[in-house]
DNA sequence: ATGAAAGCGCTAACAT
DNA sequence: ATGTTAGCGCTTTCAT
């Protein structure tokens, strides 16, 4: 036994009375080994509670069983519910997963990303919060297959996973104004993220099909909590040409929103980006723009994992599809 | 330049003219290196774009950067938001968070747990699936430091961080019985759960407070999905002799009485353990055993870390408290 | 079927 | 202040 705790191979050896490499063998499953050598290798293996140790392993080998993924907000569900996806994906591939989140902090994207990339994972899966991701360049080119979620990446050559976030709020928009609304205000968080920026575009798109256009006074930026947009639709509903109508651009604002018109009973058409905890039980009907974020991650993961395999083939954008949906309306 | 890939120290020495170390002295920022000396590596460094292998490092040097957090079921926003507050603390820490989901399933569990302490990690959370912990014995007495989350671990000592169920569940249920209400259903998932057993023997602690106890006919369990929940409450409310007030031993549970109630209009009055989102909205009031998620996650790394730093002290078990809040009535 | 030796990329211990 | 050497625990390569 060594100085340090762990036993290691060479321990396992010794005990044996064999080769190292005959351990290795044993311990990695390798064919052509004797029966015998098993059994006698597994005893002490037992006798000294050996356990692998898979980072020296890899460093060897080089290879790489560790999936990285660095998300926008860790407290958002929408990204736990895609590292829960992931997780899941890596788990079936007997792979880790290694998270952290960027909290929106372009620069803090940025170190962690690398700092993954340090630990010679196996991929990387980045929400994109940064700008511009040519930092990554040389980790592409280096064949770390890198994979952007929910937001595009820029200056490096990467597969992508994304929402339909146009088509998603066209449609929505286009009902309330199929329903006859005209005054729709479109309620957003920061413009300086991409979803709230084709979210906006979806729901101009529907203005202007109906050759109509959005007041640019009913359209409000920096709704970051659902408190803010609380505050923001309550100002809204007291104005002297208050909106009939409201879209909702992500369902933190949908909360936001509804925490100012239910206690109100204002009578006000609700419709939001991204179904919620809890939406089908609201004592009043809206509609939202619904989709699967169980898909988003295992696509991400997949399309990764596939990377890895391929490196070879051209970079993909892949959309995910929404539905327009209904929720609320108990009792 | 070597033939893989990735630049190393050697290829920095060479291409800056100095020696390993010196690249190591550099790129680690310890002190006494000449600044001309500090220049010429990192124009080295920029310009092979080398990354320093943070595996190869932490192989020779023992130091562990990683936490592991094996989680009972990551789809459950409760772990997820547990699992963000561990990966404040590890970014905070400059350390990196692997996480993986037992989905209840004890031999999984195992499987994680050991799989994570053969990647050399500095400490591991596990939110506790399987009876007995004896496997992680070797890896405790070795230094690794463990702490159980939510649930405790049993076979080997460990300190755990635990909600105050008994006290919550109690509270809870001796306000409906404050309230008038004899008729009490207690709805639970699983009872090999160990928070439900808890939950179920505080509202029994409730009852017998009060010199009552609980009929059995209106202790139900088995709902582990709201949809199960729901049509366990509609049976109940259409018994011969239905509950005047149902205690949810979970949000899961909580949300499938809502659905069954609500639509109903039926006057049972409400608790339950766990707070969820949009719970604020809710048409109709109802009580709530809250407690601080974060602080659960915040503490289990903590206390990790602290384990980490002096393993000497022997092993605590804390408990989150609880209190009981209104929520919903809106409208 | 088994083993000896080299070396993955880095840091620790010891020079100088 | 800088360099040299050994070796972390494992896999790879090449013998036998």
């Amino acid at each position: 036994m060594r100085k340090t705790g762990r036993p290691t191979m060479i321990d396992v050896a010794a005990d044996a009375g064999v080769s190292l490499k005959t351990v290795s063998r044993v311990v990695n499953g390798e064919p052509n080994v004797d029966p015998a050598m098993i059994e006698r290798v597994l005893a002490s293996v037992g006798r000294l509670g050996y356990h692998r140790n898979s980072l020296a392993a890899s460093l060897r080998s080089g290879n790489r069983d560790t999936i990285g993924f660095v998300a926008a907000d860790l407290s958002n569900t929408f990204y736990m519910a895609i590292a829960a996806a992931v997780s899941a994906i890596a788990t079936r591939e007997r792979m880790h997963l290694v998270m952290a989140s960027s909290e929106e902090d372009a620069d803090l994207e940025r170190t962690l990303a690398l700092d993954l990339c340090q630990r010679q994972i196996g991929g990387l899966i980045v929400v994109p919060t940064a700008a511009d991701h040519s930092y990554l360049s040389r980790e592409v080119e280096l064949g770390t297959p890198v994979v952007f979620l929910d937001r595009p990446g820029s200056g490096v050559p990467a597969d992508a996973i994304l929402l339909d976030n146009r088509g998603g709020s066209r449609a929505a928009v286009a009902e309330l104004l199929e329903t006859g609304h005209r005054r729709i205000a479109v309620l957003l968080d920061s413009p300086e993220i991409y979803t709230m920026v084709e979210r906006l575009a979806g729901a101009r798109e529907a203005f202007a099909a109906q050759g109509l256009t959005l007041d640019p006074a009913l359209v409000v930026h920096g709704l970051h909590t659902p408190a803010v947009a609380r505050d923001a639709v309550h100002r809204l509903l007291e104005s002297a040409d208050p909106p009939t109508a409201v879209f909702c651009a992500n369902n933190r604002v949908t909360i936001g929103a509804l925490e100012a018109i239910l206690p109100r009973g204002a009578d006000v058409a609700i419709a939001g980006f991204d179904d919620f905890e809890l939406s089908r039980l609201l004592p009043r009907r809206i509609r939202v723009v619904d989709y699967d974020v169980t898909e988003l991650g295992t696509r991400a993961a997949e399309t990764l994992l596939a990377r890895g395999a391929d490196p070879a083939t051209g970079s993909h954008t892949h959309l995910v599809p929404t539905r327009l949906v209904d929720r609320g309306g108990v009792s």
